[in-house]
DNA sequence: CTGAAAGCGCTTACAG
DNA sequence: CTGAAAGCGCTTACAG
């Protein structure tokens, strides 16, 4: 039941008037004598009248005031944190967040982008899961506002978001080789997933660049995949000729990689993308953590306010520099703290505490 | 705008016949010609037509299928936890999730609770914010279903899953001073919030249980609010009788005595609630981790989902037991993914990993 | 300052 | 098997 819940008409009955007059004076609206207002406005408290916002929308045809949200997962600390900074940008301006997660599954997604979608959600934000999405583009032409984060979206144009997940990894890398390291693994989580394929990009470039040879032996891109990841990470940290660093593409091989080590005894460097909590605090803080949730959060609810504002023209790419943060260090933790919650102008402009601009292409 | 979305008289009118037969056709009822439903399939899918939830629950008066959860921080990893939680389990039920946060603000929380009544949630989810809640009651009357986790709702009667959290201090605490402890701090986030005052309690019992003094200058609850919270902690942990240990009723409190310990150069054993992540990977492991997020989330649920069932009857409290995991110990790690995701049966019964039976009052 | 009518996009009875 | 009418709870023009 929408339950014995009362409506504006039962207000309007109580108070004596008419529809409409109940209707401006809960709405304050102009025109109403104060005598009557009153009277109304006792109804609706006596009666404890909340309005239909669905019939509100429904029949005014304005916005429906709700975001979706849609990432991988929502426990996870990576998502936890760019849900955290959209939700903090639009409680304010009194947009609902609605959530779901796909698990990167690519039929999920598109489940639950129909069903937000018939639930009429002014506008998406997606960490998109992989695969096509071209079944995004006619919602798109009738109107729904989407925002791919952290991810490109394939098959559709959209305003995009993304760290510079190549130049990251590149650089991580290359301070783990700057440091002696020559037998570095490369660890991702799924690598159907854009960011594991650019950041093994990035990894390939660094031993390019530093005229070393890469071990296809020292690269798990399937981590989450593997029947026992963590057999396998035992495999490459051990041996004969075993890893002695490495660059994980996600918080959750990294840690794996930290227990597998602490477990053999062995001492291993970590270089990884978006250590969230605490990374100072690791039994081995890691060398490099590579950052950006929030700042990907924070670019992309703007984008996507600007679109629901009424910005009209071709879709944008915003790409932010990376953060790097020597989680050892002895400010790693005020680093991090000072680091993160930066809400950004995502054009024309650099990135505030960013070591450079952010790219954008239109 | 509604923008240029096909409606179901669009659709009709394409497929040449009544609203009614498109609506059937469209949802699947008894009672058209396979021709005359292709056609409308067909129509349909040309169009984009994408039906109006919010328009069809108006017209059907059945639930919305929405449920809101409401908790402090959507980006805290103790929250996202149990949003996990709570999301495995609607999910599969077409169960859609508003997500807000209240920051522990009592006025956020009851501009939350009235937007989402707004918005005709079937179900509150609800970590509540400290403070009277009696607004909830004419809801509830109205026929919305409230379920609190983690604390109780002060004011209305409410189906309520806790840990208990006595207890779970009380054997954190008789531990730390098993081990020889003598000056144990006691930290909470914020001492309005319910969890951080049991927990104190507990502290305290366990003392008293032990025949020893506390120090009240070892107890800080207010941390969160602190000018200087580590500074406070500094003073906690070193100068002539310092802390030697610290039972901390959050986790991100015991981050930060971690921290200062390592900052001091100090050795400190922790006990700690809701250590979600990894901490068998921290510097120091705790001595002691009281775990409860996802069965808190899934027993809440369990019982939301039979309100929304029609169960009927008095409001329900679940007091879960408390989990230990000693995050030093070698099979940490694998306890704590063989402990949390356990979806319980709330009633009657105990929860399958713990310790003892969950007590149920009506 | 106030109200009666029509309509938002759908569904529920009720007829044929 | 199909359709015309009425209504969900509200708002938008349009009148008075």
């Amino acid at each position: 039941m929408s339950s014995g819940r009362p409506t504006l008409a039962d207000v309007a009955a109580r108070a004596g008037v008419s529809l409409k007059t109940a209707s401006r004076a809960l709405n304050g609206e102009y025109g109403v004598a104060a005598e009557t207002a009153r009277r109304v406005l006792e109804a609706s408290r006596e009666l404890g009248f909340r309005p239909n916002h669905l019939a509100r929308s429904l029949a005014s045809g304005r916005q429906s005031a709700a975001v979706g949200l849609v990432v991988s997962s929502v426990s996870d600390h990576f998502m936890a944190a760019i849900t955290g900074t959209v939700e903090g940008i639009l409680a304010p301006r009194d947009l609902q967040l609605v959530t779901a997660s796909h698990g990167d599954d690519p039929d999920r997604q598109r489940r639950l982008v129909r069903t937000l979608v018939e639930r009429r959600v002014d506008a998406l934000l997606l960490v998109p899961a992989p695969g096509d999405a071209t079944y995004l583009q006619p919602e798109i032409e009738h109107g729904l506002v989407v925002v791919a984060v952290d991810r490109p979206l394939e098959g559709v144009e959209v305003d995009t978001v993304t760290v510079d997940n190549r130049e990251g990894a590149r650089t991580a890398v290359a301070r783990l080789i700057a440091a002696g390291h020559r037998r570095i693994a490369m660890l991702g989580w799924d690598r159907r997933v854009w960011t594991v394929a650019e950041r093994h990009a990035g990894y390939l470039t660094a031993f390019d660049e530093a005229g070393l040879p890469v071990d296809p032996d020292l690269v798990l891109l399937d981590y989450a995949l593997a029947d026992d990841p963590e057999a396998a990470l035992e495999a490459l940290l051990s041996g004969p000729d075993p890893a002695t660093a490495v660059m994980s593409a996600q918080h959750s091989a990294a840690r794996s990689a930290l227990r597998v080590a602490q477990r053999l005894g062995r001492d291993v460097d970590i270089a990884v993308f978006d250590e969230i909590h605490d990374a100072d605090l690791l039994v081995r803080p890691p060398l490099v953590v590579v950052s950006g949730a929030e700042r990907l959060g924070a670019a992309a609810t703007t984008l996507l306010l600007e679109r629901l504002d009424g910005a009209a023209g071709p879709s944008r790419r915003v790409v932010l520099a990376p953060e790097y943060v020597d989680a050892g260090a002895a400010d790693a933790h005020a680093r991090f703290q000072a680091v993160e919650p930066t809400p950004l102008r995502p054009f024309g402009g650099s990135t505030k505490a960013a070591d450079r601009p952010a790219e954008v292409t239109s």
